[in-house]
DNA sequence: GCGTCCAGGTCTACC
DNA sequence: GGTAGACCTGGACGC
């Protein structure tokens, strides 16, 4: 099964867009740059492990499972392009960086889109998962998620766990078992609250509330400060809060104030003239670097 | 081996 | 609305 590649896409800055594509059920092969996903399936329950990789003109998608149906695999098709964002313009995001010639790169290296889960509650829970630890922390919590809460397919894959999976355990489980600390209340009342469907993350992409708004909806779950709901926006398509944390705000010290600590309003004030895309400038004007660093 | 610091912050109480 | 202090974990670091 193919997608077609978009415009200034690029396949492999794009898994590079931020540290999503190294938590589970997310893997990546490097070598042969393959990026592998096993999806929840809601019509057999057994998930779908999928290799995704990129050819020519497009982004191929190959099942582990040759009897998947077609009806899941159209399924399938859809959360890939919502991952890589095939279907998001960023024509205007382009125009505005193109009168910068210290931004000119992200277009050119097809940067521009950030790698994001099959749906929005994944996001959410992860996004919960890197507030106030390390990364390597956070790759533990979301790991011992998907091994001990999701479901496993016949080829050993296991999917990230449904919020009903997640409200069938308590706060213990969350403390012993995925070593959430202080977060494992949280875990528990926000999987509670979507499986009754009291709070409902995907209708966060669809809805028309404006930007600040949306974020005191976002706010009101536990564990989702300002740094958590800026982030979230920024995954669902909002571009104009920073989410700064401790890794943007120190690449801006070094890159912008010669290394030297500031306040947030000198940062905001630095993209201000970005509008509503400052925070993907940001980003990938921070993690420039990064994408350097990686094998292009 | 042990203690301390701190990392892709948030919450609550208090002023 | 702004701020101080508590909150979990685990890797890095110094001793």
């Amino acid at each position: 099964m193919f997608i077609n590649r978009p415009q200034n896409f690029s396949y492999k800055n794009t898994i590079y867009s931020h540290g999503w594509y190294q938590l589970a059920p997310f893997s990546l092969d490097e070598d042969n740059w393959k990026l592998t996903y096993t999806f929840q399936n809601e019509t057999s329950k057994k998930p779908v492990s999928a290799d995704i990789s990129e050819t020519d003109k497009k982004i191929k998608i190959q099942f582990s499972d040759k009897r998947t149906s077609k009806k899941t695999q159209e399924k399938i098709k859809k959360c890939v392009k919502r991952i890589f964002r095939i279907d998001e313009d960023l024509t205007e995001f382009y125009q505005l960086i193109e009168e910068e010639k210290e931004f000119t790169w992200i277009k050119k290296l097809g940067a521009g889109r950030l790698l994001r889960s099959p749906n929005v509650y994944e996001d959410l829970v992860k996004t919960i998962c890197t507030t106030n630890c390390s990364w390597a922390l956070t790759k533990n919590m979301v790991t011992n998620l998907v091994q001990k809460l999701g479901e496993e397919n016949n080829k050993g894959g296991k999917s990230f766990p449904t919020a009903e999976a997640m409200a069938n355990v308590d706060v213990d489980f969350y403390k012993e078992e995925i070593r959430a600390g202080y977060r494992s209340e949280y875990f528990v009342e926000l999987a509670e609250s979507v499986a009754i469907g009291k709070v409902k993350p995907e209708e966060w992409s669809k809805t028309d509330l404006p930007t600040p708004e949306l974020k005191k909806e976002m706010k009101k779950i536990k564990g989702v400060g300002n740094y958590a709901a800026e982030n979230l926006l920024k995954l669902i398509g909002r571009y104009d809060g920073l989410a700064l944390d401790s890794f943007l705000r120190s690449e801006f010290y070094k890159k912008h104030n010669n290394g030297k600590t500031c306040t947030d309003k000198k940062i905001e004030k630095f993209y201000e003239r970005f509008g509503d895309w400052k925070g993907l400038v940001m980003w990938f004007d921070m993690s420039k670097r990064w994408l350097d660093e990686q094998k292009n």
